[in-house]
DNA sequence: CGCTAAAATGAAACCAGTTTCATAGACGCT
DNA sequence: AGCGTCTATGAAACTGGTTTCATTTTAGCG
């Protein structure tokens, strides 16, 4: 928003845009470098030959002190002297050494790698249509890095073997598992994680017994505050978005908080369910265009997800309800729209971030025995301007 | 869609909501299962004991079979007679044996994965704010699963290293960079990736001279049919709304053909720049307001992205401007949200599954040094109701 | 100064596969 | 029958680190 607006004639392309000179190649090479030859890597002679990466023994060789050495000093064992690491990380740069993490893997019986696997929604084929998960997989990447590993991603078809192979072929330490879908079989399938001592968390309704690895928001809690602000705000025929089948246990529970929040007003329970487990706008548009064709009026909807509350917005319009001040509005989630819709969605925020950070936590602790403390995330209602104000 | 509406009396639950048992544990371990006691793993004796997994030795065994026979049998290598890859298939499966990635890869110096690098834009810390990037993560992923490589994912800041090191120390084969941000500085770090012969490809606009590592959509032309189908409708005084910094060179580049397309018809032109190179419906919604009010009035919106054509439309509505009767508004990506915005959104298509698999495929080339063909992806224009019909 | 315990180091085993190389057997041909 | 070629297989080398175990240094202390 820096840059001052203007106006320029017809046709007109401003200076800097012209490209004086063509985008400038990456540094100087020919225009037919950009693949590798092959062939040329092994026979070592003139310039631009490949030349063998060093290993640790050529490390050691440079330091002036042995291979085992070497390796311990890298990985900053506490065994070796300050001044011997110092000596062995010079040679490491001078060298522009890197571990091979294959190596180090085969013999460590570790991987530092995490796999988060992504299950799809079996009708859609696309699980990840929800920026909630979006989310949810920006903060998994980011917690993961700052403990150190790294993520491996996977899509799993429910068909899928449910890659316990991960971490059975040894590609990474533990499993996440995120995603809306087919929960039933899914929980089936990743139950026989278990017997392979696998390590695994699973971002979902927390099962009993299984403490440690269902983790997920305190779904009953969250629905219950939106549905009770919407009853503050004098709101009387409130209408629920979302699939309650046993698919989709988070709606369910969140359903169970709405239902309880009107339980104890005494008020009417609407439900527009849809059979579809992908929640997308397009499912919310249809099902509040459906309810308010067979119900009649309402004056509040609460969407068990912002794309369903989005999309029954749209709806709403269409039929020219106005929002909030004929119909108010609460989604649950929070997604990075949800403050650009207009209005702007109020919603029971999911704190991704600490979702992220609880799953890698309680997964590392997993893997390496320690005791679980949390599994549950508390949600927190976010007022903007589809309930009608705070 | 499928179940039907109902009504029930307040404060009901159904029947089937109320959890007649508990949800059922993971297949009859006790309540304290959950994590794996450390130090039982070693000692075999009792049931319970973890059993030490089997190496290709025991499949050798097995089979009656030498071990070298097993690696070759598994991998399907030519040299084997049928009769011997079955009893070795046979063994492997009652034994259970998943080969260890870390062994294989040590020795034959591929991991057979990918890394995917998403750069952040430095402001917001937030790439993939934008859910045309999801959709390309998606499509990646889908693109090398099934060339059958594992997909690392990783978050760079613009401050890291770039981790050429995914490669450097063979976590990957190959590396893909994909976001918005920072370009220039982005370009330069990967620009030394070449150097050190590491495979990589890049979305983004062309570089000269560097065919192979730079994909991308046909911007220009994709713009330019968007604001002409605009001038078709009528429209004549087309704003454009994006960030044409160097920063970001796509929406440069789209400029470029909306510039064009007026410059054909002999239109004025009109910007409304912003600094902030996080395309988000923030900036869309504040950059069109700033426009309307200094500008005066405007018959038509080019949204340079998606979410900055949505904000402009809910601008637009604050502003009680009808789209498209007043204002009509054509986007570019066509998000996933794109058809179920309202009106529904005119938008340029990228296709991201063309571009996954691209992108995926150019670099498994480069990493076998097999010449590449394509680089761009052609756009289509999706009319929806935004733009004031087809 | 001599003795002991602790710290630092090196040699070699080890991880679990792939790949090379040598060899045995099968087969076709003269 | 003898010979060469091709196929299938096994033995052993090899990948590049980590880890164990033995050995050498160093430090502390009477």
């Amino acid at each position: 928003m820096g840059d001052p607006l203007r106006v320029l004639p017809p046709g007109t392309i401003r200076p800097d845009l012209k490209d004086p000179e063509p985008r400038r190649a990456l540094r100087g090479r020919g225009p037919d470098c950009y693949h590798p030859r092959p062939g040329e890597h092994q026979e070592a002679g003139s310039k631009g030959m490949r030349v063998k990466r060093p290993t640790s023994f050529d490390i050691a060789e440079l330091a002036g002190v042995s291979q085992s050495t070497v390796s311990r000093a890298l990985r900053n064992d506490a065994m070796v002297s300050e001044d011997t690491r110092q000596r062995v990380a010079q040679a490491a740069r001078l060298l522009n050494y890197k571990v091979d993490v294959n190596a180090r893997n085969l013999r460590s019986q570790k991987t530092n790698t995490l796999a988060l696997l992504l299950y799809e929604d079996p009708v859609t084929s696309q699980s990840l249509i929800n920026p909630f998960f979006l989310s949810m997989l920006s903060s998994i990447t980011k917690a993961s890095a700052r403990r150190g590993y790294d993520l491996l991603i996977s899509f799993q078809q429910s068909s899928d073997d449910w890659s316990a192979d991960y971490a059975a072929s040894k590609r990474a330490d533990g499993l996440i598992f995120l995603g809306y879908g087919d929960y039933l079989r899914y929980v089936d399938k990743i139950s026989r994680l278990d017997e392979v001592s696998t390590a695994f968390v699973t971002w979902g309704p927390v099962v009993q017994g299984q403490p440690g690895h269902f983790i997920g928001s305190d779904n009953i809690r969250g629905a219950r505050e939106g549905v009770r602000h919407l009853i503050a705000r004098g709101r009387k025929r409130i209408a629920f978005l979302g699939d309650i089948s046993e698919h989709c246990p988070e709606f369910r529970d969140r359903y169970t908080g709405y239902v309880e929040a009107l339980g104890e007003a005494g008020l009417p329970v609407i439900e527009a369910l849809y059979a579809d487990a992908a929640a997308s706008e397009e499912v919310g548009h249809q099902a509040i265009l459906n309810l308010i064709d067979r119900e009649g009026p309402i004056d509040a909807v609460f969407g068990a997800c912002d794309l369903l509350a989005i999309g029954a917005m749209n709806g709403l319009r269409e039929r020219s309800l106005r929002v909030p001040e004929d119909v108010a509005v609460v989604g649950f989630d929070d997604i990075v729209a949800a403050p650009f819709t207009s209005p702007p969605l109020t919603t029971i925020r999911q704190d991704t971030a600490a979702a992220g950070e609880l799953l890698v936590e309680n997964l590392l602790r997993l893997i390496d025995g320690r005791p679980i403390e949390t599994t549950q995330i508390s949600t927190s209602l976010v007022v903007r301007g589809s309930c009608g104000g705070a």
